[in-house]
DNA sequence: TGTACATCAGTGAACGCGCGTTCACTGATGTAC
DNA sequence: TGTACATCAGTGAACGCGCGTTCACTGATGTAC
C-alpha cells in the first residue's frame, strides 16, 4: 500500500538555494519508471521521488515537459556511449558505434521508444512544441553525425565503397534502428544471427570481418 | 458535446441471429479512431460505435481483444496488400512488395504501429495472451514469407546475389520498418530521397534499376 | 548579538474528468402451443 | 390463426480508481536591522 502523504516524513527538504536538486530526482524517478516498465505519469512520477505531486510544477510546466527533459538527458548519453569505444582501424570503429547504438537499444528500451519510438508523438510535437523539436532534431543529428563519420572514415580508408555517406548511413540507421525495435516487438520471430553484420556490411558497404 | 445515451434514439438493434453485425461495426469505430489519430479506449470505441460501452462485453472479452482482433485483420490486409501488385520480372516483383510495405506504413501509420510498434506491448502479451502471441508470429510469417519468396524469385532469376534469402529478407525487413518509423518519428531529419532503394539494392543484393 | 521578517521548497486537500467494469433492466422478435 | 413466452441485443445507472491541476497553507532557513 502506497501512502502518499507518508512523503514529508521520509523527506527532508533541500535548502534554500538548492532547490534544483529535485529537479534531477525527478527526472531520475521518471528513468526508474521507464527502466522498470511502469507507466509514467506525473503521480507516478512524484511517488518515485517521494514527493508530493504538485511538487513537480516547480521544477516543470508539466509532465511532457519532465519527459523532454528525460529525452534530452538520453540524447546525450547516447551520442556518448557512440563514441565511447577504443578502435583501431575505421571499420572497426564503425562496428563498435553500431554495436553501442544496439546495446542502448536493447538495454534501455523504454528510454529508447522515448527518443525513437513515438511513445511521444513527433508530428504533434512539431506543432505545439516547434522550439523543442528542433532542439531534437540538433540532438539527434549529432548522434546521426557519429555514424556518417564512421562512414566516412571507412571511404577514406578504402575499406568502405560508399559513394553517398551520408545517404547510407540513413539507410544503415533505419536499419539498425527497425532491427532494434523488432527485435523487441517480434521476440518470437526467429531472427538470424547474423542480422546486424548483414546490415553493417551491406549498408556501410564494407566487406565481412573475420 | 456528445449525449451518450442518444445512442438508443439513433441505432436499431441487430435482428436475432445476427448479433454478430455489431462485431464488425465495433472493429470499423476502432479503425476509424485509430486512423483519426484519438484515442482508443472502451469508452471511445463505443462513442464511435454508436453504442453504450456495455454492448461490447457482449462481443469481446475487454478492449484487449479488440485491439488483437483489429490487428489480426490488418495483418490479413498488409499481406494481401503486398501480393497485390502486378509486376514483370521478380526484381519488379521484390520492389512492388518493399512499396507497398512502406506505402501501408505510411498510410495508416497508428494502424501499422499497432501490428509492430509495440503500441500492444509484446512482451507482456507473450506471458499473458501465450496463445495470442503464437496467433501473431504466424500472421507475421506469412507476410515475411511474402518477402522471401520475393528475395529467393530473384535469385532464382540471377537477379539477386544473396546466398541466405531468409536472412537477407530479415535485414531488409528491419530496414523497411525503421524506415518507415523514423520517417514518422522523425521527420525534421533531412532523408535522402533513396533510402528506399538503397536499402533494397543493398540488403537483397540486386542492382539498381534504370 | 538578537530578533523580526521575507523567502521559498514543498504539502495536503480538493476539484472534475474519463476510465473499465458490474448489474439489473428493457423491449423487440422469433417460437411453441 | 392467435397468444403467451423465452430469447437475446443492447441500455443506463452506478461503482471505485487514478489522473492532472488548483489552491491555500506550512514551516524551516537565510537576511536585514
Amino acid at each position: 500500500m502506497v501512502v502518499e502523504s507518508s512523503a514529508s516524513a521520509e523527506r527532508q527538504r533541500n535548502p534554500r538555494g538548492e532547490g534544483a536538486r529535485l529537479r534531477v530526482e525527478i527526472l531520475a524517478a521518471t528513468r526508474e519508471l521507464l527502466s522498470d516498465g511502469e507507466a509514467v505519469t506525473l503521480r507516478s512520477i512524484a511517488r518515485r521521488a517521494n514527493i508530493s505531486a504538485p511538487a513537480i510544477y516547480r521544477h516543470f510546466a508539466d509532465v511532457d515537459a519532465v519527459m523532454a527533459a528525460v529525452a534530452e538527458d538520453a540524447f546525450a548519453e547516447l551520442t556518448a556511449s557512440l563514441i565511447a569505444g577504443q578502435a583501431t582501424t575505421p571499420v572497426g570503429h564503425l562496428r563498435a558505434v553500431c554495436e553501442a547504438y544496439l546495446s542502448f537499444a536493447r538495454e534501455k528500451p523504454q528510454l529508447y521508444r522515448v527518443m525513437f519510438g513515438g511513445v511521444w508523438n513527433a508530428e504533434i510535437a512539431l506543432v505545439t512544441h516547434p522550439t523543442e523539436a528542433e532542439r531534437f532534431r540538433e540532438l539527434g543529428m549529432n548522434a546521426f553525425g557519429v555514424l556518417v563519420e564512421a562512414i566516412r572514415l571507412c571511404v577514406a580508408d578504402g575499406s568502405s565503397a560508399s559513394d553517398d555517406p551520408r545517404r547510407d548511413a540513413g539507410a544503415l540507421w533505419a536499419g539498425l534502428h527497425g532491427f532494434a525495435e523488432l527485435r523487441q516487438t517480434a521476440p518470437l520471430f526467429d531472427w538470424p544471427a547474423d542480422v546486424e553484420s548483414t546490415l553493417i556490411n551491406s549498408l556501410a558497404k564494407v566487406s565481412p570481418s573475420r
